[in-house]
DNA sequence: GCCGTTTTCGGCCCGACTGTTTTCAGTCG
């Protein structure tokens, strides 16, 4: 097989690093180039490694030198300008531009002057104290790359956090910071705002009269054990073993801009700055003003600003220039999916299974609360080991449902499973059972490592099955843990939309399942339907479903598609339509 | 290296912090 796109995206970073120590910069054109390539083939569902020269250059920010590159790697498992340059310079370089604070041109520096081109070196140089006496370094600089030695990595991809744990600690420093005297607003930005799966650093934003104030609380929070950098408009911190956080604090009025410019991504803004230009003005974290007169012409709100620059606002999920400018200069782009438009859950357990941890009726309760008109409730199916219903207990649910339903005016309840695809892609119980359920989730829960066919055909037998409305969590992969099953996504897609069984967009930010790509692919190739899950195990996780509605964002999933927001007279039309 | 209803060549985002410097280079967001 191929080389996935994670190992062509990886020998691209390789290319980037060494090619910096080439330009002796770090951000030359062409390594912003291949930045963009990177960026280009993340946000792309397909293997680069198949596809043709053609094909890869008319993927955006992927021309003829990177396409051959790509195809290169692809054959050989190497590109042969990065074996020429790691002739020049040794690998362990690349290892010193993984210390904070030390960038090609220092790297190249100590190679010249000191022959210095290992972590080896660097520490024996520093004993020695030669680095002061290199032009633009001193004693402080010496001390500094001294201690960012033991930070060696925090900015690669391999220290990189799972979502789910960034959200977390992203939280409770908002929490800690929300107390502190002049702040007016706080919020999380960057690659968290913008739903990605794995997290760099965290990023707060926070309007206040004063920075210093809160620079001041920031950098003596607990947990912090170092501090990167400090001043009265931003600061840099790690806390714990190796977790960045960064600040940035701007005034009141320039919170659009400011939460444009610290959201990104990095190419997004480049991108909105250069039309900025072409527009006779500029943008930078403070407003967007005229490039002549330096009048501000929007700073406020995120959307003043995008109208400014003749584009709709565009949705956080959406900002990383893979054509979501030029699709909302076309109106092409989906209008953002909101919360408020979603009318049920259609993935929810109870303590009928044993991983559920609350009761049915509460289950029910909260969705009430929460202002639900449907919901399936889906507990795991007999053939999962230990939290599995027997068609007894099955049966003891529905009678409690049927009990329960008077007490739920304004709810219509659907009584489902969480039925498991087995490895020839049957589900559970008898064909004259499954008749007995409202509604039917068929989720992958064992055989991860088939094949890609074997996979597709599991996939596709739980696809045509009329007891099965929604594929739960199709790769079934776990952020951080398993990667997920491999399949022929195309063809899983249309017969998922011939049949009109809907693919899940599992809220759980351990899942985002499916994956943002993925999603973009199916919305443009396909119609398949998509229902936004939960998969919630307790009350409190119903609220996970925005972290689904940010997926769907992500993946340019328009609320047409989205099951959940359909009437309920349509809704149950369709569940009523597959089960026939 | 990429790209084009201003361009197929000539542009390419903009600012904070640090340490060194005496006006700025390097790194980073
Ligand atoms: N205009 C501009 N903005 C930048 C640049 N670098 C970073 N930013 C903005 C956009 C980023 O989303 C934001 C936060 O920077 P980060 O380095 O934390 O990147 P981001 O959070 O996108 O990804 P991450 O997961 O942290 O690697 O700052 C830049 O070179 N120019
Ligand atoms: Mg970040
Ligand atoms: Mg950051
Ligand atoms: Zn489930």
């Amino acid at each position: 097989m191929t080389p996935s796109n994670e190992s062509v995206m990886a020998a691209l970073r390789e290319l980037i690093s060494y090619t910096k120590l080439e330009d002796g910069k770090s951000q030359s054109f062409r390594t912003r180039a291949y930045e963009k390539a990177v960026d280009a083939i993340a946000s792309n569902a397909s293997r680069v490694c198949d596809m043709t020269l053609a094909e890869l250059t008319e993927i955006d920010g992927i021309g003829d030198s990177t396409a051959r590159k790509i195809l290169e790697f692809s054959s050989t498992g190497e590109i042969a300008k990065v074996e020429r340059l790691k002739d020049r310079f040794p690998p362990s370089m690349i290892e010193l531009m993984r210390i904070p604070g030390l960038g090609p041109k220092r790297v190249l520096l100590l190679q010249d002057s000191l022959q210095v081109v290992d972590v080896e070196g660097l520490t024996r140089a520093i004993e020695k104290q030669q680095l002061r006496t290199l032009p633009g370094l001193g004693e402080k600089s010496e001390e500094k790359i001294a201690q960012a030695i033991s930070l060696l990595g925090l900015h690669s991809d391999d220290s990189r956090m799972e979502i789910a744990d960034a959200m977390e600690t992203a939280h409770r420093v908002i929490s800690e910071l929300e107390s502190v005297d002049g702040v007016l607003t706080i919020e999380y930005a960057g690659s968290l705002r913008r739903l990605s799966e794995t997290i760099g650093d965290i990023d707060i934003l926070v309007t206040a009269d004063s920075g210093s104030l809160v620079v001041e609380a920031f950098v003596n929070l607990p947990g912090v054990t170092a501090i990167l950098g400090s001043g009265t408009t931003k600061a840099s911190i790690v806390m714990g073993d190796r977790v960045q956080v960064d600040l940035r604090v701007v005034p009141t009025e320039s919170l659009g801009a400011a939460l444009m410019y610290f959201t990104g991504s990095k190419a997004h803004n480049i991108a909105l700055r250069t039309r900025a230009i072409e527009r006779g003005m500029t943008l930078n974290e403070y407003s967007l003003s005229d490039v002549n007169s330096g009048d501000v012409v929007a700073a406020k709100t995120e959307a003043d600003i995008y109208a400014k620059l003749d584009l709709p606002w565009i949705a956080p999920e959406l900002r990383e220039d893979t054509g979501e400018i030029s699709a909302a200069e076309n109106g092409t782009l989906p209008a953002p999916i909101a919360q408020e438009e979603l009318r049920g859950d259609l993935h929810v357990h109870t303590s009928w299974s044993g991983d559920g941890r609350s009761s049915l009726h509460d289950m029910l309760d909260a969705a009430v609360e929460l202002g639900m008109e449907f919901i399936a409730i889906t507990d795991h199916a007999e053939d999962l080991v230990m939290n599995g219903l027997s068609e007894e207990r099955m049966l003891g649910q529905r009678r409690e449902i049927e009990s329960l339903r008077p007490s739920y005016p304004t709810l219509t309840i659907l009584h489902g499973a969480e039925l498991n695809i087995g490895r020839d892609g049957s589900i559970d119980y008898s064909p004259t059972f499954l008749d007995g359920f409202d509604f039917g989730v068929a989720s992958i829960h064992s055989y991860f490592e088939l094949s890609v066919a074997e996979q597709t055909e599991r996939l596709l037998a739980a696809i045509e099955n009329p007891a099965v409305n929604v594929i739960g969590h199709p790769s079934g992969r776990m952020l951080g843990k398993r990667g997920g099953i491999e399949f022929d996504a195309d063809a899983v897609f249309a017969a998922a939309s011939s049949s009109g069984t809907a693919l899940e967009i599992n809220s759980h930010l351990k899942r985002l399942d499916l994956s943002a790509p993925m999603l973009r692919r199916a919305v443009e190739t396909t119609d398949v339907l998509f229902a936004i899950s939960t998969d919630a195990h307790h009350v409190s996780a119903y609220n996970h479903q925005r972290w689904g509605v940010a997926q769907a964002r992500r993946g340019w999933v328009p609320s047409h598609r989205v099951v959940n927001c359909l009437q309920l007279d349509d809704f149950l039309a369709w569940v009523g339509e597959r089960r026939n």
